[in-house]
DNA sequence: CTGTGTGCAAACACTTTGCAGGTGT
DNA sequence: ACACCTGCAAAGTGTTTGCACACAG
């Protein structure tokens, strides 16, 4: 079967139509997407609200995490396979999101930075979002 | 007249009783904000629309600023004083989000550490939220 | 066959827009 | 007096819930 088919599986999910077309998706794009971005990837091929529960399994899994976003809509990004290694599941990479072409996109090579809180904080979970141009928007033009 | 009055003023803006109420509103809070928040706390003296108005024309005075969120509603912080003093608006401290309190505030003393990009990136805005229990909740119990 | 996933309808929550009337300066 | 602010109504977007049917295992 399809490396999709045995993720899912991996994961103890059934295996529909749905869930694969919106984990390849996430495959192929390789950026955090919103639901109104998903629902028009897969033009009518599911229903909106099962685009929204397959989010919420796939996010109760540890297949996707939430991504910060200042706009409207929530975001989602796959887990990287080195999510799940510590003690409990983390993201601490930064996320970055391009006023050009508007991808907000995990940027694996920097993690966040060690923050020293005041005494008594209790830190559990850490999320860092960048704005401004990314690499591929920010090249000299050719002449 | 009030220091209220006078804040407003110095921003260009007419004192009406929505706005003052709102600004102190986020003066005696000192946390971060949403609109179905300040909605609540102003009980029916100004309307939905017009706190939202208010908000965005805070935000683009400088007055407030956007604080990242992972739940529904969008929130807003006073900024401090000298979000102005660099060349560009900035707001390189860190928000704390505590799971008991669900008070989410500004962290003045830790500022965003500095960040490599990968070459070509243009940085342009930082915004990080930390997530856990604050110094409050955390107290130890006495006996 | 059975439990889980899906689609549809509807409700709910957050946010924006248009317009008429009210208010600060 | 005039520009700007406010309230109300309505519509636009994002998200959740209930229920009947469909389908994977």
């Amino acid at each position: 079967m399809s490396d999709i088919h045995q993720i899912l599986k991996s994961y103890h999910l059934r295996c529909t139509a749905s869930r694969s077309d919106i984990l390849e998706l996430f495959a192929q794009k390789d950026m955090a997407l919103s639901e109104p971005e998903i629902e028009e990837e897969m033009y009518g091929r599911c229903d909106r609200v099962t685009i929204y529960r397959t989010l919420a399994t796939f996010l109760d899994k540890g297949i996707l995490h939430k991504v910060l976003d200042d706009a409207g809509a929530a975001k989602y990004a796959l887990c990287a396979d080195n999510c799940q290694q510590s003690t409990y599941h983390s993201h601490n990479h930064v996320h970055f999101k391009c006023y050009r072409c508007e991808k907000t996109t995990c940027i694996e090579e920097v993690s966040i930075p060690a923050i020293n809180l005041p005494q008594g904080y209790l830190l559990e979970e850490m999320n860092m979002l960048l704005q401004g141009v990314c690499g591929a928007c920010n090249l000299p033009r050719k002449r």
